[in-house]
DNA sequence: CGGAAAACCACACCGCTGGTGCGGAAACCG
DNA sequence: CGGTTTCCGCACCAGCGGTGTGGTTTTCCG
């Protein structure tokens, strides 16, 4: 992952990087509170100094934390999707496809999913502040829009055959990759999230396709 | 909440059970390492001294914590499905009646759901010992157990319409009930769980009810 | 190649917190 | 009434998170 023989990006921002990389990991796996920079700039060997010359403080992590991890999910996401609607012009079999590349993909981590920035904000809520929550908030409700216009584009299509809330069923993908880290962060099992996002397929698939 | 004219339980027990009170709600708000001693001291009116009198550190307050909270969970829900199952004999009746409740009792809460112990201690583990995180896993066996029991009954007298795993099935609950916590906390709204639970009554009606 | 800016180090400092220890003193209960 | 339970008061400590100041090296760019 790391670029040693091609070097573009200025040396700070590789540091910087680094230290974001030790930070998060820290953070999914024992809390926000329970990161010590001491831990971090012993990782990164680096100084505390060299730590406080890239952020101010312990919040401006937790910000840039935040904002980098929606922004590769978001990457991750338009990939996907994109190359779901290239393969078809269907808004069904897009959302269908979309969903099984998601789960190959989420099943071939190497590890076991770390966890979700999101979701630890949100069940350490009062350690940030409030734009770091705004942040976190934002980064759902672009999920949701994200799926429930995939969904309107269905149902306008394809009649749903049980009367269903659309922004529900939408928030459902989030939802089970939320829940789903946590059983599988619990279990250490690598391929229980890729079940749950097929199992969402399937829900989708027998309420829209056709009989 | 309080007994304040009945006093059937000693009063050891008492403040032992504010301290749980008031560390649980600081834990499912800002995490555990975040949660000190002396701010539940504070807010109990007790002393520190008194506090390590009932808990002989902080990882027995951890324990503890986890499970009372697995217990009045699994109390939850045994009332629940046994309230189901004295409606009906049917098993996917009582399946769907029971997820109603469950659903109806999500949305009838006071607040916003405070969270769950069980996510909290995932997405912290490394500040807990191997016996609390087996714990916390033991409890999310329990439910997988619980419903997959109450699937496969289903199953046996109404075969699915799809190829379905049925353990996946059984972990949507859970699943569901962790991001739907998650989602909820994070939007601050309070009917977005009982709404999951109801597509995951929705899925099962259809996966499974006669056509 | 030279100088400015970026990137980082050394060190000193403070307050808070988890945790220990001990000597009590109420409150409860049989 | 006497013992147990349930706390309080207080003193103390080691460790860590976090901040600030000032200096040094490295990198970059014209």
């Amino acid at each position: 992952m790391s670029n040693t023989l091609t070097k573009p990006t200025p040396k700070g921002a590789r540091t910087r990087d680094r230290i974001l990389d030790i930070a998060e990991a820290s953070v999914l796996a024992k809390g926000f509170a329970a990161t010590s920079i001491e831990e971090i700039i012993a990782e990164a060997e680096i100084t505390k100094s060299g730590f406080f010359y890239h952020f101010r403080d312990k919040t401006q992590l937790a910000r840039a934390l935040l904002q980098r991890f929606l922004q590769a999910d978001d990457v991750l996401l338009d990939d996907l999707f994109a190359r779901a609607r290239e393969l078809t012009d269907d808004p069904l079999h897009a959302y269908l496809v979309g969903f099984r590349l998601f789960a190959e993909a989420m099943e071939e981590m190497e590890d076991v999913h770390p966890g979700c920035m999101v979701a630890a904000v949100a069940y350490q809520a009062r350690q940030f502040d409030a734009e770091v929550r705004t942040l976190a908030r934002d980064g759902m409700v672009n999920w949701r829009l994200r799926f429930r216009e995939m969904l309107d584009a269905i149902a306008v299509k394809y009649p749903p055959h049980e009367e269903i809330d659309l922004d529900a069923l939408a928030d459902q993908a989030s939802v089970l990759v939320e829940g789903g880290i946590v059983l599988a962060k619990l279990f250490e099992d690598q391929t229980l999230l890729a079940g749950q996002i097929l199992l969402h397929r399937t829900f989708v698939k027998t309420l829209f396709s056709p009989r």
